[in-house]
DNA sequence: TCCAAACCCTTGGAAGTCCAAGTATATTGT
DNA sequence: ACAATATACTTGGACTTCCAAGGGTTTGGA
């Protein structure tokens, strides 16, 4: 998607619609709603870019993060998917393919067989720490956002977050 | 995906990790990204529940939305592309599945063999009527944002959009 | 004029998301 | 102890997104 700029901001005029047609006081919401969509479609697109070198997708990367930090080095993959908030069928995906590139295996649970345990591989813990690298220098250290909007960005988005039940 | 809440929340904790890994300068980046994503993603959900007994998805609905508001009623593809700021192959898919059902109609533009022209048709429009209600009353007045948290969240994302070109 | 470049849209493919349903294993209650 | 229930993961299907490549149409420069 190539892309020239807009010369009018669409969701603006999305919620001039909405106020001009008698939904005003939904109008503030519905464009703040939009925008996180838009944004995030900006950022996934951005990051998945950076990652295509690695073999990796913000899906996958996040993955491989997950179990970089876990003490274990190991981790159920219930346990994942509800960390990394995706459907377990999401995650069974992600998993299929960092396995079929060797980066990640699945161990049997030592004492749960319906339980499976992920664990990073030497190579998997290579290519996330280039990963990484590359993805704070060229995403989040240049996110366009400045510092003071990143934080209360993410405080707006936390008390969201928790009134949707999110987390306690 | 059922929501058990998690008992503490994952993006602060991966927030924290990043600090503690060294890459203080780049954490709050990292969280606010990472918690737009998952917002759109929540949002995105129930958007989708909520469209699903009128037979549309959120793309759909933004597709029947922005021929609503046109003044002739009906647009060419690549405005429509372009104004709802997905690739030109996204609306193909949504335009073939309103057409299947009869929400939408292409026609030929008088003078520009290339450009196809999308018009609502009148049961398109019933439909819109009934979805943007129910999102209306159901996600955009239920948002768990607070009237200041949605606004300064609209601000903040359109400096970013406007930084990120999105916009002029 | 006319051929190359630009433009509009579609097709095919890879990837992600979810849900519904199925299989296998554990746990629980009688 | 055993049947019913719950949990963990996978499979198949629907949908979205993008990209790369192709077919038609229009435009513009030599």
């Amino acid at each position: 998607m190539l892309n020239s700029p807009l010369p009018r901001d669409p969701i603006a005029e999305a919620r001039e619609q909405w106020v001009s047609h008698g939904w005003a006081s939904e109008a503030d919401a519905m464009a703040a709603i939009t925008a996180v969509m838009r944004t995030a479609s900006i950022y996934l697109q951005r990051a998945d870019a950076i990652l295509k070198p690695h073999g990796l997708t913000f899906a996958r990367f996040e993955v491989l993060a997950l179990l970089g930090f876990s003490k274990r080095g190991s981790l159920p993959m219930s346990r994942a998917s509800e960390l990394l908030q995706v459907h377990a069928t999401s995650l069974t995906n992600s998993v299929d393919r960092l396995e079929a590139t060797g980066l990640v295996q699945r161990i049997a649970h030592p004492t749960d067989g319906r339980t499976r345990l992920l664990e990073l591989n030497p190579q998997g813990l290579e290519v996330l720490n280039a990963a990484r690298e590359d993805l704070n220098k060229m995403l989040f250290a240049q996110s366009n956002l400045a510092p003071k909007d990143a934080t209360e960005l993410f405080e707006i988005l936390s008390r969201f977050r928790r009134a949707s039940c999110d987390f306690l």
